[in-house]
DNA sequence: CTCGTTGCCGGACACAGTGTCCGACATAGT
DNA sequence: ACTATGTCGGACACTGTGTCCGGCAACGAG
């Protein structure tokens, strides 16, 4: 009877290491300021320290590299930004600020993936569904505050919820990334920024005259 | 002494014909939805009629083409947008929500055109640049107005005119390329989104209280 | 009519990047 | 020793871009 005793590599996190490299050379790429469609495969491998054709052997396109950028971008950074309620604790004017200068942090420290996204987002119809997913989700969470609002009389009925949350998370998102490119990290630019976007939209849609 | 009578060819718009051909062939296949990273020259000009090495004849490439798409559309249309001033006849926020139908219009007419432009400026950097002149000049024309008002008193002096105007005419241009891609052509719909902007805005930003 | 100019056509070529495949090699485990 | 795993380097096919070239049609001047 032949034994099943299986073999283990030395290192069983060595395709692991491999992939961490690859991804790590790309962030360096990218925050050099290339553009993701201007940098090719070769450029990436010979930045990680691989062979071209062991790049393929981990991602199936540059596509799929991009999307488990992006993915743990996502999972190190967007949970807390969701978090903001009107009738949370505290002046929400202010907290409001706050969670802005938080997302204006997130946006700085991942200015180049979010930048890569954006950019394949326009013409991959992979990226963009992803993309748009998650705007989405920021998108219902807004509309379903301001729904709140209004059922308690706080925002005029005469707000179109859907119509100013897209405003609040499209708009905003765009004007986040045009924002952290443009400007230097300047604590004081980013804090006058994070008190425009939420005085904005709080005196311009959560408490807009009826 | 040789003759220096030229020979004119006998259709002297023929090269012009050819170089309308080929645009509205390129504007025709993107409102097919094709991306422009997907158009390849071939296509364009089977499309158009023409043979490919005919279209580099008028086309240094497609990032020209897409240049000379843009100018045409921006002659035509873009004109009037900046023509409102919260100090202007009539009621301020009427005339600024019949602004934003205008524009929406426009979104909505050139969106395949708009879209091409937004995509290939997130890699290329002429197109990126011109693509951003033009927010630019919005930008620096509401800026203006916002000034005039503070010094006037109508807007509060804590309002910072710049990122104020940015968040206006950046966040601003991607909601509306999002809203006529997103929704169908519907008076109503695109009715409540310019009342939306015009609201957001003049609450948020012109008149928010101080 | 001939001749010369203009503009387009179709095709060939070089190039660069992508994606796939393969043989060789190093390493580790049985 | 043998086998499995993962990587390397290189070759190949393919696609699209940009350039170049000979041939042809149409036109105007002499």
């Amino acid at each position: 009877m032949p034994s099943i005793t299986r073999r283990r590599p030395r290192n069983p996190d060595g395709r692991a290491a491999v992939e961490a490299r690859v991804l790590a050379a790309t962030e360096r790429l990218l925050r050099e300021g290339i553009r993701f469609t201007d940098l090719g495969v070769q450029r990436i491998a010979a930045e990680a320290g691989v062979a071209r054709s062991t790049f393929y052997t981990h991602f199936r396109d540059k596509t799929e590299l991009l999307m488990r950028l992006a993915g743990t971008m996502r999972e190190t950074s967007f949970g807390r930004t969701g978090e903001w309620s009107p009738a949370g604790p505290g002046d929400p004017l202010t907290t409001l600020t706050d969670v802005f200068a938080d997302v204006i942090r997130i946006y700085r420290t991942y200015a180049p993936v979010l930048a890569a996204v954006s950019e394949v987002a326009a013409y991959d119809e992979v990226v963009r569904e992803y993309w748009a997913a998650g705007l989405e989700r920021f998108v219902a969470r807004t509309v379903q505050a301001l729904r709140v609002e209004q059922e308690a009389g706080r925002t005029p009925a005469g707000v179109d919820a859907e119509t100013a949350g897209r405003l609040i998370v499209i708009g905003g998102d765009r004007f986040l990334a045009d924002h952290v490119s443009a400007t230097p990290a300047d604590p004081e630019t980013d804090a006058a920024a994070a008190r425009e976007l939420a005085a904005t939209w709080w005196y311009g849609v959560y408490r807009r005259p009826a």
